[in-house]
RNA sequence: GGCGCAUUCGUCUAGGGGUUAGGACACCGCCCUCUCAAGGCGGAAACGGGGGUUCGAGUCCCCCAUGCGCUACCA
C-alpha cells in the first residue's frame, strides 16, 4: 500500500513555522516513500474560521516549494478536501456509531455543563463528562429521548468510552503509549450545529482518504486514545501515528507571536530565502547527518526517516536562521538575487539600474549581510551618493595635507586605465608611497568620501564597480561642498 | 488537581553499554587585512538528581525534580 499523508490545518490564521515544519515532515515522508501529500482543510469550527486563511497557507507552502498532490486547490479522487463540505458523511457515520451503541445522545445545555464542572472542581475531581448524572440517553427514559430528538432539541452525540480498559497505541517517534479509559472523556463527536468535532472528522476523513500515516504535533497525543476508540468502533484499521515535538520560544513557552515573528509570511517579508527557512525548520527536531547543516530539499527527502525525529521540543533560534540565510545568500546565483533585489531598490526610490550592475553590487556585498534586502541599505551608496558622512571616522585619518592629496589623486584617477581593482590598488599604493604615507592614509578618507561609511567591501573593488566617472564625481563634490568647512573644523579642533 | 510527553554545551544536535562525549549557531582569542565581513586556527561550554542492572552506564530499568502539552459543542 502506498504511503498517503496529510497536512490538516484549521484555517484560523496564518501559517506559522510550527505548521511549516509539520507540513515539511509530512512532505518529506511522502516524497521519501514515493507517496502522496494531501492538504485537508479542517474548518469544523464555524466561529474560528478566518476568511483567506486557506489561501495564505497554500501560498506560503508554495513559496517554500511544498506542493500538494491532492487538496481543495488541486482536486483528487478522495475529495472534497474541505471538511465543511463533507458534513453529510460525518452525520451518516456517527449514526452508525449510535446504532452500535458506541455513541449516545446528550441534551445538556452549556450552563448545565458548566455547573457540572464547577461541582467537580469543588469536589477536587478531574473535570470529565459525567455520563450518569447528566441529561442523555443513559439517564433519560427512551420515550423522553425520542421526544427530544423529534422536537429538534439541541443535541450532541458523544463517544461512549469503555469503563475500565487500557488503551494503547504505537507511536513511530515515541514507542508505546498507554492511557486508561478512566482518563478519557466522553468526547462530543457531533456538535449541536450538525458539525463534527475534530476527533470525528479527523478519523472519518483519514479513513476514507486512505491516510496511512498521521504525522502531527505532540499536542494531539492526549486525544489519540479517543481516535483509537473510534477506529475500533467503526471497525477500521487505524493509520500509524507519529507525534512531532513542539517548537518553543526562547523562553521555552509555546511558540507565539508575542516573542517575535512566527508567521511564515513575516520571514518572507523580511527577505529570508524560502530554501533557508525550509532548511532551518527541517533541522528543528531532526538532522540528516551531523557533519553539515546545509541541505537541498532533495537531500532532505533522500535521508528523511520518521523514527529518527527527536522527542524533545526545540527552541527556535533566530541567530542560526540568520546564519543559514547568509549561507544561501552566498551560494545562490547572482542573477536570481539581482532579480529579487530590484523591487527592493524600487521601493527605496533608488534610480533604475541594469541587472548587470545590481548583480555586481550583490557580489561585492553579499558576504557582509545576512539577508538580501540588507544589501540595499548596507550598500545604499552603491545606488545613491552618500548623504551622511561618518565624521568620526574621517577625523581618525585626517591629515593636514589631505585636501591637496585628494586634488592630486583625483587627477591621477582621471587618467587611470583600465579602472579596475588591480590597477587601482597598485596606483593608489604608489601614490601613497610617493608621499611617504601608508596605504590606509588614503584608503580611509577615500572610503568616507565614496561611501560615507567606515565599513564596506574592499575599497578598490568598490571603486571598480562604482566606476571611474562616479568616483571622480563624488570626490569633486566632496572637495567643493564638504571639505572647506570640515577642514577648518579639523584644524581648530 | 488529573493524565500524558519530554530531559546531552546558552541554542540546534551526534551518540543507542567500553568515546579524550563529536559537529553547527552564538560567544571569546589569534591569524589574514585598506575598514567591516568572510575565511583559517584555537578556546570556553553539556549528559537534571538519586537509586538500581552490569566487569563497565549519556546509552537499559525505577523513583524524584523540572519543563511542556492536554484536560471545550477549539483545533
Amino acid at each position: 500500500m502506498s504511503v498517503r499523508v496529510r497536512f490538516a490545518p484549521s484555517p484560523t490564521g496564518f501559517l506559522h513555522i510550527g505548521g511549516l515544519r509539520t507540513a515539511l515532515y509530512n512532505f518529506l515522508f511522502a516524497r521519501h516513500h514515493g507517496g502522496s501529500f494531501i492538504l485537508r482543510v479542517e474548518d469544523t469550527d464555524q466561529e474560528r474560521t478566518v476568511p483567506g486563511a486557506v489561501e495564505n497557507i497554500i501560498e506560503m507552502l508554495r513559496w517554500v516549494g511544498l506542493e500538494f498532490d491532492e487538496g481543495p486547490h488541486v482536486a483528487g479522487p478522495y475529495g472534497p478536501y474541505v471538511q465543511s463540505q463533507r458534513l453529510e458523511l460525518y452525520q451518516q457515520q456517527v449514526q452508525l456509531l449510535v446504532e452500535r451503541s458506541a455513541a449516545y445522545y446528550a441534551f445538556d445545555t452549556p450552563e448545565e455543563l458548566e455547573h457540572m464542572r464547577e461541582r467537580q472542581r469543588r469536589a477536587g475531581i478531574a473535570p470529565k463528562y459525567d455520563r450518569f448524572s447528566m441529561r442523555n440517553s443513559f439517564t433519560l427514559p427512551p420515550d423522553e429521548v425520542q421526544r427530544l430528538l423529534a422536537e429538534g432539541a439541541p443535541t450532541v452525540i458523544r463517544l461512549l468510552v469503555p469503563l475500565d480498559q487500557e488503551i494503547r497505541f504505537h507511536d513511530i517517534i515515541r514507542g508505546e503509549i498507554a492511557v486508561h479509559s478512566h482518563d478519557v472523556d466522553d468526547q462530543v463527536l457531533l456538535k449541536s450545529d450538525g458539525f463534527p468535532t475534530y476527533h470525528l472528522a479527523n478519523v472519518v476523513d483519514d479513513h476514507f482518504m486512505r491516510i496511512t500515516h498521521v504525522i502531527r504535533g505532540e499536542e494531539w497525543i492526549p486525544s489519540t486514545p479517543k481516535h483509537i476508540l473510534l477506529y475500533r468502533a467503526f471497525g477500521w484499521e487505524p493509520p500509524q501515528f507519529a507525534h512531532l515535538p513542539l517548537l518553543l520560544n526562547p523562553d521555552r513557552s509555546k511558540l507565539s507571536k508575542r516573542h517575535g515573528d512566527v508567521a511564515v509570511e513575516d520571514f518572507r517579508q523580511q527577505g529570508y530565502f524560502p530554501e533557508a527557512l525550509l532548511n532551518f525548520v527541517a533541522l528543528l527536531g531532526w538532522n540528516p547527518t551531523p557533519d553539515r547543516d546545509i541541505f537541498t530539499l532533495d537531500e532532505l527527502i533522500a535521508s528523511f526517516e520518521l523514527n529518527k525525529v527527536n522527542r524533545a521540543p526545540a527552541i527556535v533560534d533566530r541567530k542560526k536562521l540568520d546564519w543559514m540565510n547568509a549561507q544561501y545568500l552566498r551560494m545562490l546565483p547572482v542573477d536570481r538575487l539581482a532579480h529579487e533585489l530590484q523591487p527592493v531598490l524600487h521601493s527605496l526610490n533608488y534610480p533604475e539600474f541594469p541587472s548587470e550592475y545590481v548583480a555586481r553590487v550583490i557580489a561585492l556585498l553579499r558576504e557582509r549581510v545576512d539577508r538580501l534586502p540588507e544589501i540595499a541599505t548596507f550598500g545604499d551608496y552603491m545606488f545613491v551618493p552618500p548623504r551622511h558622512y561618518d565624521w568620526e571616522y574621517f577625523r581618525k585619518y585626517w591629515h593636514e595635507e589631505l585636501p591637496a592629496w585628494l586634488e592630486e589623486l583625483s587627477a591621477v584617477l582621471e587618467h587611470l586605465e583600465p579602472f579596475v581593482t588591480e590597477r587601482l590598488q597598485q596606483r593608489i599604493r604608489q601614490f601613497a608611497e610617493e608621499r611617504g604615507q601608508p596605504l590606509r592614509a588614503l584608503v580611509h578618507p577615500l572610503r568616507l568620501i565614496l561611501t560615507g561609511k567606515s565599513v564596506g567591501a574592499g575599497m578598490f573593488e568598490t571603486m571598480e564597480v562604482l566606476g571611474k566617472a562616479e568616483c571622480i564625481r563624488r570626490i569633486r563634490i566632496f572637495l567643493t561642498e564638504q571639505l572647506p568647512t570640515i577642514a577648518e573644523q579639523m584644524r581648530t579642533a
